[in-house]
DNA sequence: TACTAGTATATAGTATACTTCATACTTGTA
DNA sequence: TACAAGTATGAAGTATACTATATACTAGTA
């Protein structure tokens, strides 16, 4: 599919899918045997992708940190061990932030009691 | 306790501090009866209000919205209710975080699968 | 074939959250 | 009293993640 279509489909702006390839989180190939023009076309299964890295993103990970997942996802010379390894810390990160938003949420339940109790 | 302390108690380099309190999270009062200089002194309370900043912060909360949140608590104009309305839109907003994260964790956990069978 | 809409690329601008630097004054110790 | 260390302020610089602008070419329809 073409840039308009992706974009369409994924809900990201045609600027910042451009922004996000040339930051190196996924690439379009234009087609060889087309040789009018060098329009990009984006496979199918980069919707999936672009999910994830929607997803990581309100989770609060770097451009920088999902390069690195997904580069280490399709790295060929990285066993697999090291590969669980990456994943494993940011599975790790994901419950270290989910840990501080507990807090922060138990910090503002507190709050509104003591708004009830007029002690703020 | 003067900025140096703050900072260290607080563990947020002075720099930092100083570019919280020009943003408006919280004030330091220059002490009236020395006259020789103009060093703030900030409260033994702040500290507690930084924690917060911290971890509000770390749960993906930009400084203009816990600069909001801050204000509402100290606001007297604002009514028990419109308080409560602030603080509870903020906990939904972190239940939505929570969900992503949720998301994203069990993303990288079938991640995981998936590169134990070989499929990335 | 003219024209509108779409695509690619490069460069500049914006917002957020700092960090660094320069300057000037103050405090406390040798 | 010299001087190192601390404090205040303002301005410039940096990194991240976009967003907007300018330019040029292409594709599809009237």
């Amino acid at each position: 599919m073409l840039i308009s279509e992706l974009s369409k489909r994924s809900g990201i702006s045609i600027p910042t899918l451009r922004y996000y390839e040339n930051f190196g989180l996924f690439k379009g190939y234009s087609d060889e045997s087309v040789k009018t023009n060098n329009y990009k076309d984006y496979d199918e299964s980069l919707l999936e992708k672009i999910t994830l890295i929607k997803e990581a993103k309100t989770a609060g990970f770097t451009l920088s940190e999902i390069k690195k997942l997904l580069e280490s996802w399709f790295d060929r010379r990285l066993s697999v061990e090291q590969k669980i390894d990456i994943v494993s810390i940011k599975i790790k990160e994901i419950e270290e932030k989910m840990r501080q938003l507990r807090t922060v949420k138990k910090l503002l339940a507190d709050c509104i009691i003591d708004i009830r109790n007029g002690d703020c």
